[in-house]
RNA sequence: GGGGCUGUGGCGGAAUUGGCAGACGCAGCAGACUCAAAAUCUGCCGAUCGAGAGGUUGUAUGGGUUCAAGUCCCAUCAGCCCCA
């Protein structure tokens, strides 16, 4: 039977039954916990992203155990999340309906790609088994001070009547009905990832991941060390006091503490409570307006260099700290509320935003830092140097200055070295339907309440209107809002938000290991056996979300006590993109998307898979062709007719001492094979791994066809060839090995090993060059040395042409490569 | 605006990490088998000059380092990504 699909359901149910790749719980000592990033169960069948993702990793993997590796492979799916909810929006099919119905569809498909999962350790986070657990980790960083509500600034959608996560936020404007988006004060919940920051830094080097991932995640924590300066303010004449009578203070977070004695102004953020507080009477008008119009600008848009500077003035000074000179407090959509502490000293003689901005309202310029101390250079002058007309300062250099100025004012509590970052505390409310409910109450007398552990899970009604409207849908679920308080046992309500879902991946990995357990998270021991991940494959565009809140769970959940390792992730690798033929993206819109289904059932999943392997560089991926994927077919059938041609008896191996030429260039191949597919297979150099495969075929069909081909010889090649193409053509592979009357499964066999004996050639070419451009090849003796090979070429005819009556100056050898000739 | 990655035949892509550029495959061309086609097999296949042997040139562009550069350094251009 030539293959087919058939053939790739006839060992798909073998396997099952067989439950061939059942995870051995005891034999953990070599282990190997290789995980894919999970999937969405969108309504459509398995893409192309998912099939190059499992399939070639599961090749990579089926190698791993063919090594003599104990893989942990489990697959899940990350359930929770918008599509099934605006899915359900249009067409009233409640989430947890769809959502059910394509995981089994999906299931279905990924037992087709024909991979080595365990099936016994799925999960899927929209099941309270599942996220019950979500709402345990929830209480537990609120135990340790990790999980906070607070006021914060955040995107709002005026027609969807919702709060946006960021990523929903396209150029400003809502994705969906693409309004513009507006900034709004909200009370939330956050997860306090800024206390790692530090730390996910720090062990960002020791991981074997690729160096982009890794400088991702460092611009997103984005450390920088500078000086935290304040300011004293004036209202009308008078100190403004905070609530209980202390002087307000206004601290700015700087790089450039060595510009202070340049400071002709500060800024506040228009979105900042400050700013209320520091608009006079005067003032207060204008100011609102300027709020209101910025409520609309995006992030990005404000802190443009190139956006034209817009602002007012709020009527009240900043009291400068060393020379008690009065500054005016301006606020203008360039400083940004979340970012640092939401105000900014302004030096536009050394800031080009500042600059820029000074110079459209007036302000003051005043040049304090120069390149030499006479200089006159161009403002604004941005680089450090000498401090000028700075008082005790002048002369210093900028990171003299710094220190001097720290010393002078961190005796009055007025300044102080900072490290700041980047980095926010993670936002994880969301006014949505379908995700965990947050654990909380709400007592009018006790306040916030946690659920006790014992109530656990709080369950996610079905029975839900969730239409957006501005509030969150749970809101209106009067049975799931209205409950007695944990502590005084009065009328209260539920949190009525539910956790952003990146919630439910951060932690995943550590529950698949023990994924049944009803009474724990996870086993420690368990965890601390099989984790951290050895090999994580997924696509880079979750370089710094989901790959840094991961991170951030593992060390919580260390420091916590539930764990005893620091990372999530050992080892990490990103397959590329596969992009339409035409280039693009897929999308369904641009109507260039590829289904794998069309060609899986004419050419058999093996061929598809081994396709996807060798028409790509990994890591790159590139545009669709269809092109090559006939060669792949007739590269397996190519295949097939050398297998049928093997002999049939399972002779003995034969001890070859009479081997001829053709006999070694067999055996060259055969182990020059075995060495480049281990090597490029194991660092996911998948197509020229296939590359490899067919010179190997290319080797056995010459072999055959010359004088005298010995059988045992050809068994071997054949038998090596299907152990190699294993992993990339599973079913194909099982089936051809059955075929020639060995043992199931061709999985529990050995990878082969190569003998570096043959892999040494008798003679070798090499070429010769004449001052580095190659001018004749000649054949040696692969022992030759230097002196043997330079008598060679010397006295070679073709030499004296080629040096054209120049000189001999030197000669370099590069053994087994080239000999060049240096000469004039 | 800053940072990073990428740029190799008509196409997908290789190149032992500084050592014979274009492995392997697609497409194309020629041939064998066939009445014919398909399938299969064999050979050719960067550009350019030359009937030919062979020469010259060639890894986005321009410089540089080196006996030797696709690979390292500097600048420029283009595409993608991250950050602002």
């Amino acid at each position: 039977m030539a293959y087919s699909v058939e053939i790739d359901k006839k060992w798909q149910k073998r396997w099952e039954e067989s439950d061939l790749y059942r995870f051995d719980t005891d034999n953990l000592d070599k282990k190997l916990y290789c995980l894919e990033m999970f999937s969405y169960p969108s309504g459509a069948n398995l893409h192309l992203g998912h099939w190059y993702n499992y399939a070639l990793t599961d090749s990579w993997s089926r190698m791993k155990r063919m090594q003599g590796y104990n893989i942990f492979h489990p697959m899940g799916f990350d359930a929770f999340g918008l599509p099934a909810e605006n899915y359900a929006i249009k067409t009233g099919i409640h989430p947890q309906d769809s959502t059910m119905s394509n995981i089994k569809t999906m299931m279905e498909q990924l037992k087709a790609l024909g991979a080595t999962y365990d099936w016994r350790y799925e999960l899927a986070t929209c099941t309270p088994e599942y996220y019950r657990w979500n709402q345990w980790i929830f209480l537990r960083l609120l135990e340790n001070d990790l999980a906070y509500r607070k006021n914060a600034p955040v995107n709002w959608c005026p027609k969807c009547n919702t709060v946006l996560a960021n990523e929903q936020v396209i150029d400003g404007a809502c994705e969906r009905c693409s309004s513009d988006v507006v900034r709004k004060n909200m009370t939330q919940w956050f997860f306090a990832i800024t206390k790692y920051a530090q730390e996910l830094l720090d062990c960002l080097p020791d991981l074997d991941w690729p160096d982009k991932t890794k400088k991702i995640q460092t611009n997103w924590i984005g450390r920088s060390e500078g000086a935290q300066l304040s300011f004293y303010c004036e209202k009308d004449g008078e100190p403004i006091n905070t609530k209980d009578g202390h002087p307000l203070k206004l601290d700015v977070f700087t790089t450039r503490a060595d510009t202070l004695m340049g400071v002709t102004y500060v800024v506040v953020a228009p979105e900042s409570d400050l700013c209320d507080v520091l608009t006079t009477e005067d003032q207060i008008e204008a100011v609102r307006t300027y709020q209101d119009q910025t409520r609309k600008a995006s992030d990005i848009d404000r802190m443009s260099t190139t956006r034209e500077k817009t602002g007012v003035f709020t009527g009240s000074y900043a009291v400068h700290p060393i020379t008690a000179k009065k500054v005016p407090i301006w606020t203008s959509d360039y400083v940004i509320a979340g970012y640092g502490t939401g105000v900014v000293m302004a030096v536009p003689a050394h800031d080009e935003r500042d600059f820029e901005f000074a110079q459209k309202f007036n302000l003051d310029i005043i040049r304090v830092i120069a390149s030499t101390p006479e200089a006159d250079d161009d403002l604004p002058f941005t680089e450090k140097g000498i401090l000028v007309d700075s008082g005790e300062f002048t002369g210093m250099s900028s990171d003299e200055s710094i220190h001097a100025i720290i010393s002078r004012l961190a005796p009055h509590d007025m300044g102080e070295l900072r490290v700041n970052y980047r980095l926010r505390d993670w936002l994880i409310s969301r006014q949505r339907y379908w995700g965990t409910p947050i654990p909380i109450i709400h007592c009018p007398d006790c306040g916030v309440v946690p659920v006790p552990d014992d109530q656990l899970p709080v369950l996610l009604p079905y029975d839900v209107e969730f239409r957006p409207d501005g509030e969150s849908p749970l809101k209106k679920n009067r049975a799931f809002m209205d409950v007695k308080c944990p502590k005084c046992g009065g009328e209260a309500q539920r949190e009525p938000d539910t956790m952003d879902t990146f919630v439910d991946s951060s932690w995943y990995q550590f529950r698949y290991v023990d994924n049944r357990n009803n009474s724990a998270i996870f086993d420690k021991d368990k965890v601390n056996a099989l984790c951290p991940v050895d090999k994580y494959v997924g696509g880079p565009e979750h370089a710094a979300m989901h790959l840094l809140y991961a991170r951030f769970f593992t060390k919580a959940l260390r420091d916590m006590g539930y764990l005893n390792f620091d990372e999530p992730f050992k080892s990490l690798v990103h397959q590329g993109i596969i992009l339409g033929p035409d280039g693009n993206r897929m999308s369904k819109s641009k109507g260039n998307t590829v289904a794998p289904d069309a060609y899986v059932s004419k050419y058999g999943s093996d061929v598809f898979r081994t396709y996807l392997a060798f028409g790509f560089a990994y890591t790159d991926g590139g545009p669709w062709n269809d092109g090559g994927i006939q060669a792949i077919a007739k590269f397996t059938s190519r295949i097939e007719r050398i297998i049928e041609d093997l002999p049939s008896s399972n002779t003995p191996e034969a001890v070859f001492t009479d081997n001829n030429v053709e006999d070694k260039s067999l055996l060259y191949a055969i182990n020059y094979t075995i060495k480049s597919v281990t090597h490029d297979t194991e660092r996911f150099q998948f197509n020229t791994s296939i590359a490899r495969l067919m010179e190997l075929v290319n080797a056995i069909n010459k072999y055959q066809g010359s004088g005298s081909p010995k059988t045992s010889l050809l068994r071997q090649a054949g038998e090596t060839l299907l152990l190699l193409y294993a992993p990339f053509a599973p079913h194909f592979c099982e089936e051809l090995w059955s075929k020639i009357g060995n043992k199931y499964s061709i999985f529990n066999q050995t990878w082969p090993s190569y003998d570096p004996q043959a892999l040494v050639m008798d003679t070798i070419e090499i070429a010769v060059q004449v001052n580095g451009q190659v001018k004749f090849k000649i054949d040696i003796d692969n022992n030759a040395d230097a002196p043997q090979v330079e008598e060679l070429v010397r006295s070679d005819n073709r030499l004296n042409e080629a040096l054209a009556g120049k000189n001999i100056i030197k000669i370099i050898f590069v053994k087994g490569r080239l000999m060049n000739i240096v000469a004039k």
